[in-house]
DNA sequence: TAGATTGTTAATCGATTAACAATC
DNA sequence: TAGATTGTTAATCGATTAACAATC
């Protein structure tokens, strides 16, 4: 199996959303079907799972539950991570109130800031730090991923600063492109996606 | 010249970043340099160039400001689009809130939302409107691009009320990645580059 | 001139996809 | 069996990159 190619990874999320919301309704799901939810095509899906040596029944289709079991597996959704969200702004505050990074498997654990006026202040229930303390509770091992949401030209800077505590993933927060279907031009991504795919080379590269 | 492959739009940004950053400094800029970066490979940059008919001197390098605007009018930097939101949700005001899509020639002319107790609520100078216009507003030509800040399962729906409407460039808000540079797991991206990118494609789906 | 760097060719690579034999 | 669908091959495609002649 080695190394799953880079296209592919980002294929099992969108297959695992389609099974996902099927999983109670089907029992079987042909490769036709997860091509249309992942905009690609059928053989494609069939190359994919072939690379996870997931294998279906001809005629039939693949196993939904055995298929969301073993894409789950792959891409290490068992695991929990912490992680660490600098800078407290706008986008900092939306992401540490969204759900949805907890709802995947990532546990929020501190927020930074450079600001005076930010550190101290709450977010639900964290209180924002000081970003000087951040290489500390870094190297405290209190968290192995941060997502930047600092302005443009402070990244650099706390991304050095992040490497150099030894933190091995960061997301640098800002919208990206995924198909372009038909006539209308569509940006669509699902930040859970993307979580579940650097998760896969975060756990890889630790490897 | 006809349309860019893909791969070279999405490198032009990275490219004018750089120039940008370096156009008061520097007369001439290198294949490598600009590799650098983006990074690329110099033959790769070489031939993005090449694309866009734009030449270089041999032994000495590319014009850095002749090089910028080319590049700015290929991305149609030139043009302001007006865009809507929809959601005013946290995601939805960090947007709205947010300069970078100003300064990158994005004006934000209306914010949507459904419920209630968000319609009338005012952010910045907008104030927050019922979702039930939205297709009305946007039939009017009050705007051509929307970004979707709704949850998840409301996305669809939202979208295709959009395509509905007629709007052809739709960016759905989330993280996205672009590079892995050495052994740190890094997703850098860039709202405006995003944003250029798409601004390019929107463009080309209109004519 | 000598050194530097472009522009382009040709090889290579990773990914996609049509097609179809295998087989449930 | 007959229909459906997998698994895999082979062709194709778009993109990358080493290499080097051209030339400033």
């Amino acid at each position: 199996m080695s190394e799953l190619p880079r296209a592919t990874v980002v294929r099992l999320p969108r297959y695992l959303r389609l099974l996902d919301d099927i999983s109670r309704s089907r029992e079987t799901v042909s490769s036709d079907q997860l091509a249309e939810a992942a905009g690609a095509n059928a053989a494609n899906v069939r190359r994919d799972l072939s690379y996870l040596d997931f294998h279906g029944v001809r005629g039939v289709g693949y196993s939904v539950t055995e298929l969301r079991d073993r894409i789950r597996r792959e891409l290490g959704i068992a695991f929990r991570r912490n992680v660490a969200i600098v800078g407290a702004g706008n986008l900092g505050r939306a992401l540490a109130n969204y759900g949805g990074l907890s709802r995947r498997g990532f546990d929020v654990v501190a927020v930074y800031d450079k600001d005076d006026a930010a550190i101290g202040s709450t977010i639900g229930k964290l209180s924002v730090r000081n970003v000087q303390k951040l290489t500390d509770d870094c190297s405290n091992g209190d968290f192995d991923m941060a997502i930047l949401a600092v302005p443009a030209v402070a990244a650099q800077q706390v991304t050095d600063q992040l490497v150099e505590a030894g933190i091995e993933t960061i997301l640098n927060f800002a919208p990206i492109r995924v198909g372009v279907p038909d006539t209308v031009t569509v940006r669509q991504v699902d930040l859970s996606m993307e979580l579940q795919v650097l998760s896969y080379y975060g756990r890889r590269t630790l490897a």
